[in-house]
DNA sequence: CGGATAAATGAAAAGGTTTTTCAATAAGGG
DNA sequence: CCCTTATTGAAAAACCTTTTCATTTATCCG
């Protein structure tokens, strides 16, 4: 993990931001989260961190670090969910319905796909946005022990 | 035209609620756009129709639309582009990032995909939202007129 | 074909969230 | 260690969305 932050703290300085005691703050609070965060969310949390810790300020690094490729909003179907660390290169999150909590995917393999699009809509295909959503093993866990009366699971359209 | 329509009329009869004046022109103003619309574009556009449209009932009826899967909010990476008429059965939308018009495409087959995330990550997988941008031919042929000279596009990860 | 009735509407107000402004502060180069 | 400039927090402004409530309107039924 102490990598991770590594990495992050090596963009802001690459790109001549300052790694602020706030900034630091919010760095850590993401890569501490199991799920994606809410602004204020980031700021209550990150406010153990750094005791001042401003919303404003939330909401500058944010913007920030979506710039830096460092953060993403993690949003599904029915709403948006908050933000999440990036890790470098093409990944996408899977969000698990009932905790939130999320984790990262790398290497999706979209081309076949895509390819298929660009023929049947003539459109030049130059990026894609991808979540999933799913039930984490927690929570499927969860699921079995309470209702040991399966009420079977939707799976035509997922 | 007017199939999609009925077809959207038909599922506000058959759940029970009324095919008002300001509902018909909001669905008219859907089906009538060439890309997402925002609340506040639907507002102005469906007032064309009915005079007296206000902002109030266009939430209110997006947000049954959404329910009754007529609609689907439609966004990106970049943020929430707005609303869109959503056909039946599981679709997702290609949307071009220069003038926002959209198309729809049914039939993805992103199963093996989902199926190997299953396995990498242990969460059962029960839905996704996937966005895919790019050019509409328009604007490939406007590009092609302005840039003789090719300012290469980034093919890496789309 | 009205009239009754419950749903739906618009306007105003409330509630949130995000952005802007600006003086004060802190990071990091020299 | 100081100086310069980016960055910050607080307050206010700007926005967007939701709630409330009296009035209107679509549909059912006689």
């Amino acid at each position: 993990m102490a990598d991770r932050y590594e990495a992050i703290a090596e963009q802001f300085r690459v790109h001549g931001y300052k790694l602020t005691q706030p900034r630091r703050a919010i760095v850590q609070t993401l890569l501490g989260a199991a799920k994606p965060l809410s602004p204020a969310e980031i700021q209550q949390r990150g406010q153990k961190l750094y005791h001042e810790l401003g919303l404003v300020t939330v909401y500058r690094t944010l913007e920030l670090m979506e710039l830096l490729g460092t953060v993403r909003a993690v949003h599904l179907a029915d709403g948006c969910h908050g933000f999440a660390i990036a890790s470098p290169g093409h990944t996408h999150h899977v969000v698990c319905e009932r905790c939130h909590c999320v984790v990262e995917i790398a290497g999706c393999d979209l081309g076949d796909f895509l390819d298929t699009v660009a023929e049947r809509t003539g459109y030049a295909i130059t990026g894609h946005w991808l979540e999933v959503s799913g039930l984490c093993a927690a929570c499927q866990a969860q699921d079995a022990a309470e209702h040991t009366h399966d009420d079977s699971i939707d799976a035509t359209a997922r």
